[in-house]
DNA sequence: CGCCATCTGGCACTCAGTGCACGATATCGG
DNA sequence: CCGATATCGTGCACTGAGTGCCAGATGGCG
């Protein structure tokens, strides 16, 4: 909840060094035919710092999944209470694919990885799971008090993370080619018709042509202030150029 | 698809033994805080006959899964192509439900132990995919042509699953006491609201009256034909009670 | 210069899971 | 009744992931 400035240590130099290292070894020569003493044999570290950075193999293959489950955290709970609850969902749903489309390259070979081993299947899937169970907790505040509250939030925020795993397996088989948001778009389009209730636009992603911002922002509010919240370790350079972009569009 | 008479080996007593045994000490003392070896020890059998039956430690906690999935699977496979998609899908998840409810102590049990227990969460979380591919797989099928078949098959094997969980996770908090069938039955209901064409019943589980039996029957035909499936390993008692209740209800 | 905190490396250890080979048992044809 | 073969249980040794502990390096700061 605060803005930030300068990151202090700004990043590990030695978390990417070790991310890099681990990749070329799984591409070339497969996952489990890949060990942990390789990986930091490669990058030129010890053992030990491995598990000082990833707490499991699996982890080095989600570098940035815990970053991004944090930011969708906050992005729920900045949010305004005037915003319809599916929307709001589905918008928090794009910033995980905009997180996807930032490396391309990488996230497709990560993706030829997880669809062939099985132990990477899992992991991605508990992964998945945290994204669901977030948006279900907000949807179960949000449909507090309404009959069957727990229920529609759960099959809403299911439905949703089906919707974007769709639409996101087919942009990563198309090998990052194909337009990624708006393929996004009309998968989560189809479950707000499905949900919505009446007062959501048909169609469309956003109402002011704003998408959701990265952070868990910008959020309008009533008379023209933006907000925009972001994680104290946040880099830089991706703190101004949201505010370009959130400046520019509005 | 062979109704199935006494099953040759039946069942050995070793696999149960050792579930058995694994549960005690899991329950005593925590899932981490037990190696394999005090389970053989505790069981009197070899460390490696252990992994004979269960391809992991995990593998222990859900000794009944494999079947389940392979009775859905059947289920599907063998059903009419008169029935609504949706409700098909719905009478499948119905069959895990079944199971769940055959032992409620058991049940419960597996319940706390997964709650808590983060790498069982994960290994549920594969068990539970498996299932809802299968329901996607089948939805596929019967969506292809449609312009978003896989996306809307997806969606709803989705929100199946999770309304069936929903429900289960109620039933599994009261201690098995409250009643499974009309909770998930209600849950269900909800997402054949939502995603149900017009011709299928507004609400209530199935038009007869008899919900979907065991091993993927039994399916109404056109002309008062009951089919049950059954795997070959099925014990007698079960398909016994599957044929009354069959025939009991029609 | 010395005191702190933080980062890193090495070592030894536990435990899950696997490959292999040996003994017991059972089933079957002769 | 008896060897042949297949199956099942078991012991042993081995790999590899993950952890606890401690020692050395590094980097401010008074």
């Amino acid at each position: 909840m605060s803005s930030s400035s300068a990151a202090p240590p700004a990043k590990p130099p030695m978390r990417d060094a070790l991310v890099a290292a681990a990749f070329r070894l799984f591409v070339e020569r497969g996952y489990e035919q890949t060990t942990v003493d390789d990986i930091v044999a490669l990058a030129g570290v010890g053992r030990r710092s491995f598990f000082r950075y990833f707490p499991s193999k699996e982890d080095v293959v989600f570098p940035d999944h815990e970053g991004c489950l944090a930011d969708m955290t906050a992005f729920l709970a900045a949010g305004d209470p005037q915003c319809e609850p599916v929307r709001r969902v589905c918008d928090a749903a794009r910033l995980v694919l905009r997180m996807y489309a930032e490396n391309p390259a990488f996230s497709v070979q990560r993706y030829r990885l997880t669809k062939q081993v099985p132990g990477l299947r899992a992991y991605e899937l508990s992964v998945v799971w945290r994204y669901e169970r977030a948006l279900a907790e907000y949807l179960r505040g949000r449909y507090a008090g309404r009959p069957d509250g727990t229920l529609r939030a759960d099959v809403i925020a299911a439905a949703v993370v089906a919707a974007h795993n769709n639409a996101l397996r087919s942009w990563l088989r198309s090998d990052g080619r194909s337009d990624a948001d708006e393929t996004v778009d009309h998968a989560l389009g189809y479950v707000q018709d499905a949900f919505g209730t009446g007062s959501a636009a048909p169609a469309g992603p956003a109402p002011g042509g704003a998408p959701a911002a990265l952070f868990g922002g910008p959020v309008e509010h009533p008379d023209d202030v933006v907000v925009l919240v972001s994680r104290r370790d946040a880099p830089l350079w991706r703190v101004v150029q949201e505010i370009e972009t959130a400046f520019g569009r509005t």
